[in-house]
DNA sequence: CAGCATCCCTTGAGATACTG
DNA sequence: CAGTATCTCAAGGGATGCTG
């Protein structure tokens, strides 16, 4: 004999779902990469060691403030390391770990589709947005 | 002999990166499957096509309004068809393009890499924190 | 059944100015 | 050089209620 509403049953629900999408391994990866400079940040790196200047020149459209939270965030997550090297002026140089190295050729699989497919995808866009437009 | 202050050349190189990155196909990719529900919905649609009941039960912590969205936005860009079939009740299935078919392998490719590399991830993520705690 | 409309709140992200 | 601090605004996303 339970008191429990058809409501509360989908309520419960909807929390014990929602708890395993927010652990599920794919979608926090692709929190994390899906970020507006992350995959930027990675591909830059992948071609060697950078320090912050440089990737602020090669980056020029990010702030400093949100690379910086792009870079921390990357290095928390043990992709990335920071090594300062204590001179005057400062250096801080920027290098992908192992970890972050292994994660390139997914990262390169996932542009190669972009790249192959946009075309598509553009032209899916404008048909789409034109039968749309016919049907308002 | 420019007026252009340095300045104002840096301003001019922001807008200009800023174009480019939004024309990158992998950043356009990315900001579609880093979108919350996507890749869980494009996960149910790899087993087979669903109706959007099917969908809601099975996803079951996103809103309707969320789901909506994400399927309309997915039909948008071709990954995904709508069949609506006129009857009552109405009935509306939803199926993987071929579009969105190839994209599956690089789906899971990044999924893969996140069950093998979550846990490294993670404790990274403790350490960091750690050492954060500590040096306030 | 398969949504749409509305309200509301949190988060992401840009601009600007300042510092060890 | 390599950031930090603060403000502000727009977008993302959730809750709720209604509909062809």
């Amino acid at each position: 004999m339970t008191t429990r509403t058809a409501a509360e049953r989908r309520a419960d629900a909807r929390t014990s779902h929602l708890t395993r999408v927010a652990d599920c391994p794919t979608n926090r990866l692709l929190e994390r990469i899906g970020e507006k400079w992350v995959s930027l940040v990675l591909k830059e790196l992948a071609d060697g060691p950078r320090r912050y200047g440089d990737l602020a020149r090669t980056i020029a459209s990010a702030s400093p403030k949100m690379l910086t939270q792009t870079l921390r965030r990357l290095e928390r997550d043990g992709l990335l390391s920071r090594t300062v090297t204590p001179a005057v002026p400062v250096r801080v140089e920027y290098a992908l770990t192992p970890l972050g190295q292994s994660l390139m050729p997914v990262l390169y699989a996932l542009s190669g589709w972009a790249e192959r497919n946009i075309e598509q995808v553009e032209a899916a866009r404008r048909s789409y947005d034109v039968a749309q437009r016919s049907s308002s």
